[in-house]
DNA sequence: TTCATTATTTGCCAAATGGCAAAAGTTTTT
DNA sequence: AAAAACTTTTGCCATTTGGCAAATAATGAA
């Protein structure tokens, strides 16, 4: 659980006792490549902080396509934010891509946490500010780049991914066809 | 103000005098039409809500293009979040599209507010994490649609804007070149 | 190992978008 | 009102990406 505790004390500080009781209120979990997390309709009732693998979140368009919104690698929340906290279906779901090893939170603990630990919630707040602020950011500019450029950005980013992830995740990801990402592929 | 004080209360509750306190630490300022809120370089010390008009936030890519990152319309704060907490120099420019009316809080304000009512950071929290979920979903499918949707979109979300606001802002917010959007336009 | 299933690549052609420069239209300044 | 400056539209053609279906490759199950 080391890799937890050293991001959450990236954000603020806790004495051992407060570490010790975040230690005993997450649990570890295993998952499957494939096998989700959370899933669309349903109300979120967990965060899992990604101790090693990769996950996605993924959700139906209009037009019956499949898309990959974002990744989520190590090291890292993964649970839809919004649904979680106004506790409403989520629309998309949160899937393993690779076997994960999870820590997980249920809503219960967070709020044990949240009401014993003082800084908690300053905590949180930060890192889930972070990682919106993160996910906009990177796909803010994808809009202006050409698909080349976008997997090549991916392939920076996740230097040993690209290759173990499906290619229709990563495509839609991109937001082109499987047919071109394969031919980006080839040509580079 | 009470455009600003309805949203606060929309996120969490405040007593008169509460009320009254943040007024006094608002300053009303008017903006003209492309003047900037805040700028590149520099870091940014005020938040404002825009009361009336409109706000882009944009910043130079590689490639020397302006790109325009997102729009801000009333009833909304502007600033760059990431760079106000983290006290550095922002990437982005936050700039007035039409004439606005602000309501700018400084960044003694602010602490002194955060310090002053308890459920001040609260409040301000949820409203931060509600922007850029919001800004994520909004950003996210926009890869997987046609320009011409991407534009009917921004029709549907600022109906009244698309012709206030210049050709090139809004072709760099969807991603092509004014040419593309002009004849798009044309298209409808 | 072999078969079945799923994922990826490829060919062919169509559609969308870009690049550039000139023309037309608007707005601002003098 | 005329000139200057800026914005938007348009023509022409190149490039990128998509759509579809078949071929190939990889993976998993029997």
């Amino acid at each position: 659980m080391d890799k937890l505790i050293n991001y959450l004390l990236e954000f603020g500080q806790l004495n051992q006792p407060q570490i010790d009781l975040i230690k005993r209120k997450v649990k570890v979990v295993e998952l499957k490549k494939g096998e989700y997390f959370s899933e669309a309709g349903k109300i979120p009732r967990q965060v899992a902080f990604i101790e090693e693998g990769l996950f996605r979140v993924c959700y139906y368009n209009s037009k019956g396509d499949e898309i990959t919104k974002y990744f989520v690698d190590e090291n890292n929340f993964a649970v839809d934010i919004n649904s979680f906290n106004q506790k409403i279906p989520s629309s998309e779901y949160v899937q393993a891509v690779t076997d994960c090893t999870l820590l997980v939170f249920s809503t219960e603990s967070l709020n044990d946490l949240s009401a014993t630990i003082i800084q908690w919630d300053g905590i949180i707040n930060k890192i889930t500010e972070k990682a919106l602020v993160e996910k906009v950011n990177k796909l803010s500019p994808m809009l202006a780049e050409d698909a080349t450029t976008r997997y090549l950005n991916f392939l920076e980013k996740f230097p040993n991914l690209a290759n173990r992830v499906p290619l229709s995740y990563l495509a839609s990801y991109l937001g082109i066809t499987q047919s071109s990402l394969s031919r980006i592929r080839k040509s580079i």
